[in-house]
DNA sequence: CTCGCCTGCCAAATCGATTGGGCAACTGGT
DNA sequence: ACCAGTTGCCCAATCGATTTGGCAGGCGAG
């Protein structure tokens, strides 16, 4: 069964395959009787005409098909995430996801690249798995190009990344609002725009409360769960006691929280706990599940596609390139409460 | 910058587009004088020429792309790892994934299998977010396919599955052989291949050992930490409490660490647990490091792609569609210990 | 010298769409 | 009856490759 193309729906239409093509596209400034346009449509959707998107793009160079490159797509489950906002955006635009992921190689980005530009594609989302400021391939240029969850050093090509100052105060005011003065910052120990940019926030919502910031209350140390547990074991055996925890992220909150079960401290009754990054796994299955501030990742992905596709249809008309910067929102569980006595 | 293409090289090589065709297909039964064909690879080389893959597939029906169809990427940090398979073994052959994901809804799956037909895919894999039996599209009868992480009723369509039994075979082993006698079995209450495997697996160890087996060491709950939890305290406040918990799933372990630290049960001093999915967020962070059995995620994107490609090459030769079973490894960490007096 | 056979290459058709440039047929005014 | 202007449609070229079916030219044999 041969799958029936133009030719065969301007057969059954008795018309030739450009009026097919004409009245199917809707083409402007072509004039069309409607009874035979209606006989078109109706014999096109009898048949089940889809037309071959090869030939199309052949013909058009759009193949409605979009690179999506990442420097590593099993390593972290946020990429789903990303992939998933990209996806459901490019769906509305008939867009689909060609993915490549690099491992972060150089060569094998530069293949990759290479590759996609073979197969004709749109353009490409340029993916990283944690916020960064990244170094754009050179053969990027000379395609429609987005970075996600980076951004480049120079503003040339358009980016959209998460606001981590934002995503910090949220968290740090979080904690004011339920009355805490004293809030330790489990936080980790790369300099990268996520550990900067949630300090600058931290500090950013005390000064707001005219707290004064004590360098005493920030602990950092490897972003994971042991180290989430040696800083904060650090915070909360020191002389002043923070009666909450802001961490960096949940894993580091996951190990804030064994500290706190050892040293005999409840959550929320005795110290409230927030986190970041909203990881489902780990959030939701702590006990009591973890308050978090969650990374826009679906967002990111769904507005990396809308700056994509305004760059590819608004052709070249580029003046300084877009970069976005996507809210932190709050997700509220149960490690926070107010502390004990005031 | 115009893309050069194949005539760009014929005539620069002074030959014609045929040729070039010839030569660099390395096409059977052609004669090509040694000279031309090196002027030619040469001067391919030096233009960088690339064939474009539209037009190639256009006229091959070979595209070099197969989609991905899953039913939630977004939801599961398993999905990266079976992408990241797919796409290893895909770039042997320089496949690329073209992703779609349906979040189950036949309609929307409907739609993107059309989509990827339209765009001519070589095959599909179809994969699920869980190991299920799946129903298969009638679409895709048409269309080389594999399912992966699922097998179908019938089993006219290749498949690619954990072994469930072997996996908790191995989970079971391994306590045993810690010297371990009365195992808990944490299990959920769905009625999914994982479970009945697993507890196949782990009733076949006992058995292997001379172990009767004994309902009262089995408790099912709901799959996430809550109903681990209580199932584990249900198991660990029993009159003859076991030395070791099988645990369904990461997710459930965790529950089954907060009933051990409630009750003062030291882990793996007074409590071996032994996970299963290797989900490495939970695995890794929590404290001791859970040992645990993995899933061959990779492996199974892996194989699919092999086992796509072989039909496709092997165009319609199909006997018995092959059903394979990967085996799921054990990953040691700090959670298993004998038990303390025996 | 001619015939047949290789050797080495190329012209043209093809894949399935889009698109610019017409071309008949009809309409209406004179 | 003639002409200009519309209307409605189609021919053929094009995108960039692959592939079929030759075609020239050289060479050895007769």
């Amino acid at each position: 069964m041969k799958r029936i193309g133009i030719k065969d729906v301007a057969a059954a239409a008795g018309v030739s395959a450009t009026t097919v093509s004409h009245i199917l596209n809707a083409v402007e400034g072509k004039r069309i009787n409607a009874e035979t346009r209606a006989t078109v449509l109706r014999v096109a959707d009898e048949l089940g005409y889809r037309p071959n998107k090869l030939a199309r793009g052949l013909r058009t160079s759009r193949t409605y098909t979009v690179g999506f490159i990442s420097d590593g797509i099993a390593t972290t489950p946020h990429a789903g995430q990303i992939i998933q906002g990209a996806q459901d955006a490019g769906s509305e635009h008939d867009l689909l996801l060609l993915m490549l992921n690099t491992g972060g190689d150089p060569e094998l980005e530069r293949k990759a690249i290479t590759l996609l530009i073979q197969h004709g594609v749109d353009g490409i989302l340029y993916a990283s798995m944690y916020h960064r400021i990244v170094e754009v391939p050179a053969q990027l240029r000379s395609v429609p190009t987005v970075l996600v969850d980076a951004s480049s050093g120079d503003s040339a090509v358009p980016s959209v990344v998460p606001d981590e100052e934002q995503g910090g105060k949220t968290a740090a005011q979080t904690l004011l609002a339920h009355g805490h003065r004293r809030i330790g910052f489990v936080t980790n120990v790369d300099d990268i725009p996520a550990s900067r940019g949630r300090l600058a926030g931290y500090r950013a919502a005390l000064a707001d409360e005219g707290i004064e910031f004590d360098p005493a209350l920030v602990a950092a140390d490897r972003s994971d769960a042991p180290g989430g547990y040696r800083a904060a074991r650090t915070l909360l055996t020191s002389a002043a006691r923070p009666t909450a925890l802001f961490c960096f992220n949940d894993r580091m909150a996951m190990g804030a929280y064994r500290a706190a079960g050892e040293l005999g401290l409840p959550i929320p009754a005795e110290l409230s706990v927030i986190g970041f990054d909203n990881q489902e796994l780990i959030s939701e299955n702590l006990h009591p599940a973890l308050s978090t501030v969650a990374l826009p990742h679906y967002e990111m992905g769904a507005r990396a596609i809308a700056l994509l596709q305004a760059v590819i249809t608004t052709s070249e008309i580029t003046g300084p390139a877009v970069q976005e910067v996507l809210r932190c929102p709050l997700v509220t569980r149960d490690s926070i409460a107010s502390p004990s006595r005031s």
